[in-house]
DNA sequence: GTCAGTGCAAACTTTTTGCAACTAC
DNA sequence: GTAGTTGCAAAAAGTTTGCACTGAC
């Protein structure tokens, strides 16, 4: 559960990036951050549009596809791209983390390194001044590593017969 | 110029997993290694179709996204989903490397840094075994940032008069 | 000879675009 | 009132799939 303290920041953090851009403050687009900030974890824009029609808040795609560029550029929220579509996530008030990517299963965990974050947000780069970062660790995850075991087993013993 | 001994090897390690797997050796498959591994930094599929084109050796899109895939999980090249158009490079007997993005022309620069190569390799992951990773640093490249002060400071000129 | 792999085209998915209607300013 | 924003639908872009033909084993 996402506190009420923080939507009210997060949107009066639009509010303000709106301003400053000369944009119109509409309902649609108070609405798409508000539904992002209740969601836990990763969404794509198809999560975001059956959420928002669930909750009586009908918006078109084309309008979620561009209220997510304003608020990737407002630092609100933050794009991920592991599989064709594109996955989003909140990013005010949540810790940085890690993400490990199973290249068999597709399944993606996160965990964090407060040594590695340090790490790398004290880089400097020549010529480029960082804003944020993604760290994707592929591999293999214990469920899959298990079946792979099985099933090697399995081949070992027919191949034997 | 990528040595004619990689090529070799890469071509060697291709053939065993394709044995490995019992999948067929063709030329189309050879082809497309081979084209990879002339291609130094990123490239996606269409940027390959173009260049096996112009070398007289026309594969079919199909093709290339199978043995792509391939390639992928015999871990002769690597996948980066920087925008909507998947990227890949050759990964054989190369430097592993950081990419920092510009947000807002999408400029890709790689750069390398060993302490943190090390720092990342290092790491241990409960339930989870590492085969490669990438970082994606997200910022503001030098051209932008003093195209962005241009043009602030000339709206100011403007705001003023 | 068999069947995995190929080329081709059609289908599918995700994202972008064009345009009329709407509404924030 | 004006121009940015929305919804809708069509288009574009990237990738996958179905099918007949080919060629590796």
């Amino acid at each position: 559960m996402v506190s009420q303290e923080v939507r009210d920041t997060v949107k009066q953090l639009f509010r303000e990036y709106m301003e400053r851009r000369h944009l119109r403050k509409t309902m649609e687009r108070y609405a798409v951050l508000d539904a992002i900030y209740s969601i836990e974890g990763h969404f794509d824009v198809e999560d975001l549009y059956k959420l928002m029609e669930k909750a009586h808040f009908r918006v078109s795609m084309g309008t979620i596809y561009n209220t997510v560029a304003l608020l990737l550029d407002a630092h609100l929220i933050v794009k991920h791209q592991f599989g064709m579509t594109a996955q989003y996530e909140k990013c005010y008030s949540c810790e940085t983390h890690h993400h490990l990517i199973c290249t068999q299963c597709g399944k993606v965990t996160e965990v964090t390194s407060k040594a590695l974050r340090n790490t790398i947000e004290s880089m400097k780069f020549r010529n480029f001044t960082q804003t944020h970062y993604s760290l994707y660790v592929y591999g293999i995850c214990v469920s899959c590593k298990r079946a792979n075991t099985r099933k090697l087993k399995k081949q070992q013993k027919t191949n034997k017969k």
